[in-house]
DNA sequence: ACGCTTATTGAGACATGGTATCAATAAGGA
DNA sequence: TCCTTATTGATACCATGTCTCAATAAGCGT
């Protein structure tokens, strides 16, 4: 039995682009001392407004759609920008551990379903509470963590 | 004793190898019905004994200091059959992606030092309550999970 | 132990994902 | 506007991982 198969809940956009705001991506790159130049604004585009996790070479393929001349070497470079700004985050999991979501603060825990590729940004206050347990009972000390959680999200649940 | 890449400090062995047990790797492969070769009962025993997380690469360099002829297809069709087995588990961390430890029942979530580069297991009671709660306020199906720690190991801390 | 059958192996070609190089181009300031 | 510098795009390159296939080793019945 699977738990939430019959409960009615709200599932809208699994990755809540709405909340992604472009033009703070441009204000932190321009803030990081990074001119904001037209493949730039391509990719950040690309990047906030994805309902999948994507690859550098998705995003490139998809940036070609409307900026034909775009080169590869780019694509990845800006990648790597926006992953070091805290702005795109890396999604280690079944699909392999190059593809990426936007980064929403205070909801850095990801649930990824296994079923339609979606990704959910979990509330990670419970992970917050867990890192400060861990730390206490192992001795170490936690600078970073990875969490990911895989499964059926609710929608594809309820369309079984 | 296989070492990792950097090596700065003596510490104590963060990787509890002895409990594992590579008697039970190679009941394991036989019970799923592979013929158990010399190649394997290698392989078995460096990731079984390895001190830090391993890539196929560096299982292959290490299988070939007592075994010159061994195959780099080999090494890593060894490792997809440990790690599909859950004999192996992948490290998702700051080295890449595609290092290996050895499977730990009831310890699997994996702390690394950032300064040592070593593994320990902690106890992983405390993420399957986060799971369990994340389940119930998700409405997801959550199968299958990864958690990673960083941070300063507590050997590491005292000799800094 | 012997040969027969089948799975595993090793060597190298290949595919993919990502990086380095460098001339051409675009941005931004005097 | 010109000038200086950073960014870009094309391509060569490298690293990691996969595929192919003949050679080899394992398991099995005799």
């Amino acid at each position: 039995m699977i738990r939430g198969l019959n409960k009615k809940r709200k599932v809208g956009c699994l990755m809540p682009s709405k909340t992604i705001n472009p033009e703070d991506w441009r204000a932190a790159l321009d803030a990081s001392g990074f001119s904001v130049t037209t493949v730039q604004e391509t990719l950040i585009d690309i990047f906030a407004h994805s309902e999948y996790p994507l690859s550098a070479e998705q995003a490139w393929d998809v940036a070609r759609q409307s900026r034909p001349k775009t080169g590869r070497a780019t694509v990845y470079r800006m990648v790597e920008k926006l992953e070091n700004l805290g702005l795109i985050r890396r999604v280690h999991g079944y699909q392999g551990c190059s593809h990426f979501v936007p980064t929403l603060p205070e909801l850095m825990m990801l649930f990824i379903c296994l079923n339609c590729g979606r990704a959910d940004y979990l509330d990670s206050q419970p992970l917050e509470d867990l890192i400060q347990q861990s730390e206490h009972s192992s001795g170490h000390h936690i600078t970073d963590s990875r969490l990911q959680l895989f499964g059926a999200c609710a929608a594809c649940q309820q369309n079984a």
